[in-house]
DNA sequence: CGAAAATTTGACATGACTCAACTGGAGTGG
DNA sequence: CCACTCCAGTTGAGTCATGTCAAATTTTCG
C-alpha cells in the first residue's frame, strides 16, 4: 500500500529492524488531497513533513508585488514541506499545494520527535535528508549565478526528466526562474536544434 | 586571545561546562592566512571548518567559461567553508580565499567526529548553524527569484552593514548576482534618491 | 460538451551585461 | 616626497536576454 514506497525511500539510506518499521509505521499518518489543495498556507506553522507517495506538489510564495514564485517541485517519492517552518514550528512563508489528486506519508512534528527517541537511527536519515536539501539549494544558487535560461531548463529536464514529463510548464518554468512564455519559447528552440541533431549542414 | 570570541559565538548557541570548553579549545587550531591565500581549494577536500576571528573571505567558484560566482562571504565572527565538501568529505567545488590578512578558529573533520562524543552539546550547535545556512539559502533563492538588483542591495546593506562597508564592491557586486559595474551604478542611484530624502517635491 | 486553464506566438519594452575609456587611491621604490 | 603602477571603481554607449502584454490556439477536466 502507500507506505510500501515510503518505508522503502528510508531502506535506502539506513537499516531497520522490523519492529523499528512497525513503530515507525505506526507514527505515519496517511493523506490525501485534492487537485488544488493546500497542504499547509503561509502564515500558518508547518506541522507535518510529508512525503509524496501519489500525484505531484509544488511550494511556493508570493512576493510582496503578487507575484507567486514556485520554490520547490515534488512528485512521488520527493518529500514537500515548508522545511525551515517545520523544524522551527514557527509560521512559514510559503504555501504547499498539490498539483493532482495527491496523497503523502507525513509525519507530525510531535511524532518526530518521539521516532527520533524510539528510532535512533532516524536522526541520521533526517541529517541526510536536510544536507540533501541543502545541496540542492547550494547547486541553485550556483546555477543561477552561472547559467543562462536554456541551460537551466536543459539542465532540469536530464535531471528529472519524470517532473519535466510530468508537471506543468508553468511551474516549471517558474522553479527555474523563469516566465512560463520564455520557457515555451526555449523548447520550441529545443525541438528544432534536435531535429537538425546529425543531419548534415 | 583568538578563542574567546570563537568560544563566546557557541555560548550564544548552548551552554557548555569549564571542562567542555577546555577541551573543545584544545581541538580548535588557530589558522592564519595571508592576503589572497586560498583557505581551501576546488578539488580539495575541504578538511577544516572555519570560524573567522580577523579579517574576511569569500568562497566562490568558477563556471564553465571562466566566470568567478562568489557563493558566500565572510568576516569576523562568520564561518567560511565549502560546507558540503566538509560534511561529504568529497572533493569540493569551491575556492575559499581570504581577502585581508586573516585569522581563523577551525576544527577539522577527524576533530569535529571527537568533539561531538565528548561534547554532544556541538550537534546541537552544528545542527542548528547548518539549519541557517539552510534558511540563508532559501531566502537568497526567494530573493533572487523576487527582487531585482536594487532591492537585493539594499535588503543586503540593511542586513549586513558591516560586510558592506569591509568587502570590496566587487566581490558583493558578485555574491549578489549582478555585474560590479551594475552595482556601481546602483549605488549612485541611491545615494542621489537619498540625498533628496524630506526635501519638499 | 463547454468553460477555464495552459500554452504558443509575436510585438515591444527594459533591466542588466559587456566593453572600453577614464578616474582616483594605495602602495612601492627610487 | 615624488613618480609610477596597479587595482577598484565610475561612466557611457551599445547590445542582448528575458520580461510583459495581448491575442490566438490547444488542452484539460469538471
Amino acid at each position: 500500500m502507500e507506505k510500501d514506497s515510503f518505508i522503502a525511500n528510508i531502506l535506502q539510506y539506513i537499516s531497520l529492524t522490523p519492529e523499528e518499521e512497525q513503530y515507525i509505521l505506526a507514527h505515519v499518518t496517511v493523506r490525501k488531497f485534492a487537485r488544488g489543495a493546500y497542504i499547509n498556507r503561509e502564515g500558518e506553522v508547518n506541522r507535518y513533513t510529508n512525503f509524496i507517495t501519489k500525484g505531484s506538489a509544488r511550494a511556493y510564495f508570493i512576493d510582496p508585488n503578487g507575484h507567486e514564485h514556485v520554490v520547490q517541485l515534488g512528485i512521488r517519492n520527493w518529500w514537500i514541506s515548508d522545511y525551515t517552518s517545520f523544524i522551527t514550528q514557527k509560521p512559514g512563508l510559503l504555501y504547499c499545494e498539490a498539483l493532482e489528486p495527491t496523497e503523502t506519508c507525513s509525519i507530525s512534528y510531535e511524532n518526530l520527535q518521539l521516532l527520533y527517541e524510539k528510532v535512533p537511527a532516524l536522526e541520521r536519515f533526517f541529517r541526510l535528508i536536510i544536507q540533501k536539501a541543502y545541496a540542492s539549494f547550494h547547486n541553485r544558487i550556483l546555477h543561477s549565478l552561472s547559467m543562462d535560461a536554456e541551460e537551466r531548463y536543459r539542465r532540469f529536464r536530464e535531471s528529472y526528466p519524470e517532473m519535466d514529463m510530468q508537471l506543468s510548464q508553468k511551474h516549471i518554468a517558474s522553479y527555474l526562474g523563469m516566465s512560463a512564455e520564455f520557457l515555451s519559447k526555449i523548447k520550441k528552440r529545443l525541438m528544432i536544434k534536435e531535429k537538425n541533431q546529425g543531419k548534415p549542414v
